[in-house]
DNA sequence: CCCGTAAGAGACGGTGCGTCTCTAATCGGG
DNA sequence: CCCGATTAGAGACGCACCGTCTCTTACGGG
């Protein structure tokens, strides 16, 4: 009577099922009996792929969302190009829910990190772009700076979620571009702008 | 025999005991059972005091840190006063290792607003006697701007914490600069120096 | 067709939270 | 100085859930 799954298929069933929980109850509440359950399998089951209740999580969370970023946007303005990127960032944060992230921030933070592992490369390219527009003097920008705006949504990111507050799209979209026009090309401007001294 | 302690002294010798056993294994393998035998006592004792274990840990937190600056610095020039702050951040962050925080980012992130609410007037102040010295020509810079290095530094602790990385003394003072004279610096003179354009 | 692998189901031990119960020490009021 | 209210000190208890172990049985490759 009943037809067994295996391999790939099975696994898919468990990973869906996780996320389910994580979504309904958060990680802190999410269990491993309820995902085994869930997927109607055994414990065992799970406890063969993963090591515990956190690896669980985060495959489920691997499994859910995918690489981030993968070329550079190209629109013919430094200030679109780096809006793009930080759009999608700020949308993909919006996953980043404090249910998801409580008792997880360590293993999500990996997480993250692996999934945007291509955007230095991203950002390196959208200034050398500028820069052969001649919107900038030249791209090598001090690490810092480039990465700047990353880091600044990260931060409102990481932020959001520590104080249990949601991020609705106006706000996100708010500070982006706060982000951009009061800090960062005003910055860049000032270190390598057509109209600056060359250094 | 045995003589009984009261009020503000059992309470004092509770939290150094949770506090000790903080230190020891950090806040994720804190017992409450471990906190109630150091501190020779019962759990009900802790329980009466604070409804749960998360509350005990910040409590002893807030027991043996107190509030982080209170007066602005001012030694007459704009970088070192901003330094002078930082440091003292960066100081305090030393405190909030990996250990610490586990398990327990919402509940410290509450309290270190607590314990650091002078701040923003503090850095209005910094801002205020840089413009009346004509270091800058005005002091109204936008939010996001007069707080930069704050933010930055905030999310440098958080990024090690979440990575399970203490932050060397000699770290600590290369970010600190970093962010001033790499970013902050050169954006304020941007926007406020005295060799550029009144708005 | 047969055997090794792994699925499905659930029992089990262990840890640690938060509650409850009980005795006796201490404090404050009369 | 005594008496009653309070609460310290000690530990048992129920409960939730992790991670392990065990057992039977379906499946698939050779």
């Amino acid at each position: 009577m009943p037809t067994r799954r295996r391999g790939e298929e099975l696994e898919a069933t468990i990973l869906e099922a996780a996320w389910a929980e994580i979504q309904e109850h958060g990680y802190n509440r999410l269990t491993v009996e309820g995902v085994a359950a869930r997927a109607q399998t055994g414990k065992q089951v799970l406890y063969r792929r993963w090591p515990n209740r956190a690896q669980l999580a985060v495959a489920a969370i691997r499994h859910t969302l995918g690489p981030l970023v993968t070329e550079a946007p190209d629109t013919g303005s430094l200030r679109e190009d780096y809006l793009t990127v930080l759009r999608l960032m700020a949308g993909r944060a919006r996953h980043y829910t404090p249910e998801l992230l409580h008792g997880l921030m360590p293993e999500v933070w990996g997480l993250a990190g692996e999934i945007s592992s291509a955007l230095p490369g991203v950002i390196a390219e959208i200034l050398r772009n500028a820069a052969a527009r001649g919107e900038i003097t030249h791209a090598d920008l001090p690490e810092r700076v480039a990465m700047l705006p990353l880091d600044l949504v990260r931060y409102e990111g990481m932020r959001s979620v520590v104080r249990w507050a949601e991020i609705t799209e106006a706000d996100a979209e708010k500070v982006v571009a706060d982000i951009l026009d009061t800090v960062f090309l005003p910055l860049v401007m000032a270190l390598a702008g057509p109209s600056s001294r060359p250094e």
